[in-house]
DNA sequence: TGGACAAATCTTGCATACAAGACTGGAAAG
DNA sequence: CTTTCCAGTCTTGTATGCAAGATTTGTCCA
């Protein structure tokens, strides 16, 4: 199992700890979910934890193997094609529809690329991942529609799961600049250009995606025995800001 | 609790038992749904209804009311504008990025739209309820994108609950107009038209309800202690055909 | 007659126990 | 040395038991 450990205390919900696990990339598709084991680190009995998991099943992020276990999902290449249709779908239709920007939205989506901004210059990956998902939803969020916004969260966490699964480096200026390009459509009132920077933007990752790959099922051993690369202090971020 | 038990053996899933019995409008927003009834009805324990429960919750179809019970969900009125704003966007989306119809698919559209003409005509009110919503859902099928469909699959339960809550006759005739007029765009070769159509009939649906009306919580009392008017050999359906 | 209180009964919430399939490791046989 | 088999161990699947809150109903008192 991978790094739960740094959810807050077991007040966070069982489901609420694993998705945002999985946005910000602490755990990996595949990643087995042990009932035992999730239920000692949030003190509580199987069945809780069978419950949390019965509803992350309905969701598509997690998946069980009939009495061999529970994992994070792994999206088939097909599956990950039609995640990323669903989004341009509801996203470009949201931007279309999107009212006029209030002053606090503009406000907190340009926020929000400041952050992006940091977490680049800072090579900061997890909190990067966290954002580049954040956006879309944060959009979704100012259209209006929490039905939607619902769908769209968990959409984005797929979306990650697959980045995970196919996509060898995150570009993440790329994804950056798309956002900002977003906004100021956005500000500049023409929602039909947001719509389709939104389209232009989620083919871009899509097609930076490698969806011929095989999943590699030595992954974790794999990234188990290496020296750890990914020490916080090096400079693994190099590779990520490429784009 | 409400007719459940025409469900085939149980064979049936719960959750599908129950979202069917919803689709068909056999069972009404705000029904109880008691953990041993259908533990019983199913020859299961109530873990197992408990974590279909806890699915269907995930999915916005059923509510818990802590120690109270579980209820077939209630939607508000913002929901309810919410639920149809998402389908606007989603089948709007879907019949945009339409590919050619396939003979078959086209034969099948054709047949459902038959289906609905004999409902309509049998005054077969479930069956039209049934195939009203399944219309959409065909939609994304063919559209191909299992993910929109799963999803519409649900928002299209969700409606079925507004349309129980807020719509006091079902405007069938329309309904059916409207659907074959977007299946006449689509065998026009004409994407834009069919995508216009369906928001257009989507909003018809919406403006039929009366969001302001408050739900009855006499409603079940006063159903149960009326003789029956809605006896099926009466003929109830001339409201419900009435345009 | 009306209202307040309390016991009885219902509901879900949660933990636990046990069954059964899947995997692992080692021993034995070829 | 390789392969096969079997016991042990781990996993989830499911039922059951008990606790605690919510509701109902009956009773008593004013």
């Amino acid at each position: 199992m991978q790094d739960l450990s740094t959810v807050p205390p077991q007040l966070q919900s069982i489901d609420k700890a694993i998705v945002d696990a999985i946005l910000s990339a602490r755990i990996q598709p595949g990643a087995r979910l042990s009932e035992n084991q999730l239920a000692a680190l949030f003190s509580v009995s199987r069945t809780r934890v069978r419950e949390a998991m019965m509803r992350l099943e309905a969701r598509c992020i997690v998946t069980v193997s009939p009495r061999r276990g529970w994992f994070v999902s792994e999206p088939s290449a097909e599956e990950a094609r039609h995640v990323y249709g669903a989004r341009r779908i509801i996203e470009s239709g949201l931007l279309r529809t999107m009212p006029c920007l209030k002053a606090e939205d503009r406000q907190a989506l340009h926020r929000h690329l400041e952050d992006e901004r940091q977490a680049i210059a800072a090579a900061d990956r997890q909190r990067l991942t966290c954002l580049m998902g954040d956006f879309h939803i944060r959009l979704a969020e100012i259209a209006g529609n929490p039905v939607l916004t619902e769908v769209l969260r968990d959409l984005t966490a797929r979306t990650i799961l697959i980045s995970l699964m196919y996509q060898s480096v995150v570009h993440a200026l790329q994804s950056h600049d798309g956002h900002c390009a977003i906004v100021a459509a956005l500000e500049a009132n023409d929602p039909e250009a947001a719509a389709a920077l939104a389209i232009r933007h989620l083919d871009e990752v899509e097609e930076g995606l490698d969806l011929t790959r095989r999943p590699d099922p030595l992954a974790d051993l794999r990234r188990s025995l290496q020296p750890d690369t990914e020490a916080p202090s090096a400079s693994p971020m190099l590779k990520i800001i490429n784009r």
